[in-house]
DNA sequence: CATGAATGAGGATTCATTCAT
DNA sequence: AATGAATGAATCCTCATTCAT
């Protein structure tokens, strides 16, 4: 009887740490794929190029996805789930909408500094392509969405409360705001991705607000 | 000799029209994979796409071109010649630089409404990937430095004039501007490329000089 | 009357021109095609270059031929049958056997002088490979064992007059010369087809006579 | 530590099992090719025939070669550094020039009838055709020279010990009794490569040493 | 499950041949 | 009949995916 129950622990345990190994496999593959996509883009990367830098087979990486379009769905959907959880994090701690949005341009910007090129890629490739409309799975553009969901709201409760014009509607200004933001983070990454990228916030933030109309 | 100078003159009038042809021809395959390039990306955009959109066998591109590569840079190269003509064009006539800042944003929107999704390709492919540097000419990207100095030296001057702030360089004003217009042209591929892009010139003109606060 | 006469002796004039015309146009295809085909084999020969070889338009050689193949195997057909003329008239020139073998060396290393090193696309085409005997008409090796034959007569004339080994049988000892013929074309054709073939068939003859030992 | 010294072993054998594997494919492919391309020629020998003969499938050969191109001279040069080492060989093991002469004959002879028309490859392309010499690696003709400067070697040693005649140079000599074993070599391929070859060595032998006149 | 070689569909490119002028 | 551009079948090669070990 007790043996029985050993030999279930053991199983168990067995189990636990098969998963924990799966686990650190898929996200050191995920990690391989981010570089190299990041690096060299989509097609440009290879699957042969992904292994290498994930330190495993070209096989391996059919045991833990189905597909190169499902490593790149992957590696893009976890990133924005990063994100939006960071963002999130910022929207419920900062009450005065004009200091949240600087925070969400700061907390964007240490992301991007951290994670380097990898939104980039989003902006590429996610961006326009239609194929990649296509690969990807509704859900990503879902949080992408959510994103921009959280700054318009800000952007509404900023205009209610006075602080901002009222003749441009929140996604309008979402949208500028984006525009002035993906400037930076274009010169940034051809730059190639230095360490100033979150200092340079504040000037976007400024511009944003006052214009460039001399006072 | 009668004889001789009509054949000469045939001879002329055949070749004159060949070349006509051929130019024809070349401009077809161009806007084609203009087109093409946009819809799909580079890599996605194989030639027999390109080919058909044309409508002229696969082959054919070949007499015309050495690679997809040659029809890719060729293509770019002529899109930013026609820009910077138009460009250039303003940048003459308009004396006042406030201005002519505004004739840039309305020249090139009417250029992309033209010209359709060939600048988001410009965006996407001369903007970030390495592979794409590595592929395009450096005088493709001479013609890109050549409206960016035009921008800075237009900001430069309206700095001088008490117009514009003190406190960010032309650079970084030009870049802020390019953000604020590219995140207008982002939305508006995304839209599918609808005719209102001109219209919205003043008000990225406007936001930019004046910021998004309420006044 | 007389009109009608005259346009028939136009017209018949006007075809003879014609005629000529095709002819010389023909011939200038297969001396292109020779010089060609002999410079670059097969393969490498593309139509394009033979035309530009005969200075007319690519689509012009089907004008006179129907094929690739038909040029390569016309031209070798036409030296074939000019070399086999030489031969045939020395072999009826030359009542001594002995003397006749060393008038053909000297007879075919003539002819390759003139006709530069198109034997030796013979030897590289159509020697040993499949293909060349399936695209070679039938007509083609007849000429060539023509001169076989010819020169295993001789040997058969030369062995019944005492002058020759008789252990060695006719075809093998045509086999011999032929050799050791070829290895003079092959080393010749190597040091770029210089002006001194015709001086070594002595030096062939010779030692296909007397052997290597020291008398 | 048991454990891991099994496991390191294992893999060591697992390795080497590979590497077999892997040598047996490479030669595989390479007798493969040898066959394809010398029934077909360079030109005509698909990569999806020889794909066929070793029975892989076409992508297959390019896991062991980069490129038709490096399969030939592959091909080529093992031909030929096996060929050397045979011919090396006897010229260690026979003293007398003249029998050392026969021998080489003998092992060329043995050579082809074992590896079939690999050497008429030899003679056909990287005799004379331009784009062949422009393939090949100097490596690959360094062994034919090898084998070229034994036999002029020898000759100059019979000469001295007054064996051949002194009015005709090693080289030439060399030149000669090539011709006539190719010669041999020719009409045994186009015959189908029986098993006869051998055998004809003495012949060739004695004409080149007693020439064809009657004594 | 890791491995890495085999696979073969797919794509860029070539070039003999056709055809409208 | 000459021209030279259009054609598209054919070919080499790539690389995502499969599979035996």
């Amino acid at each position: 009887m007790a043996d029985t129950v050993k030999k279930k622990r053991t199983r168990r345990i067995r189990e636990t740490v098969r998963e924990e190994t799966r686990a650190a496999y898929r996200q050191a593959i995920l990690d391989a794929a981010a570089k190299t996509f990041g690096r060299l883009g989509f097609h440009e990367a290879k699957m042969a190029d992904i292994a290498a830098e994930a330190g495993v087979a070209a096989g391996t990486l059919y045991n833990y996805f189905d597909s190169k379009d499902e490593i790149f769905a992957s590696m893009l959907q976890q990133a924005q789930e990063r994100f939006i959880e960071m963002i999130q994090a910022v929207s419920e701690d900062e009450p005065d909408p004009l200091q949240r949005v600087l925070a969400f341009l700061q907390t964007s910007y240490a992301f991007l500094e951290e994670g380097g090129p990898l939104f980039a890629i989003y902006l590429r490739q996610g961006g326009l392509a239609e194929w990649s409309r296509q690969r990807l799975q509704e859900s990503d553009d879902r949080l992408f969405k959510h994103y921009t969901a959280l700054l318009e709201e800000t952007f509404a409760e900023a205009i209610d409360a006075g602080l901002l014009r009222e003749d441009v509607s929140p996604p309008d200004l979402a949208a500028m705001l984006a525009g002035l933001s993906d400037a930076q983070v274009f010169s940034w990454v051809r730059r190639g991705c230095p360490a100033d990228l979150i200092a340079r916030a504040s000037l976007v933030f400024d511009i944003f607000l006052n214009g460039a109309t001399k006072r």
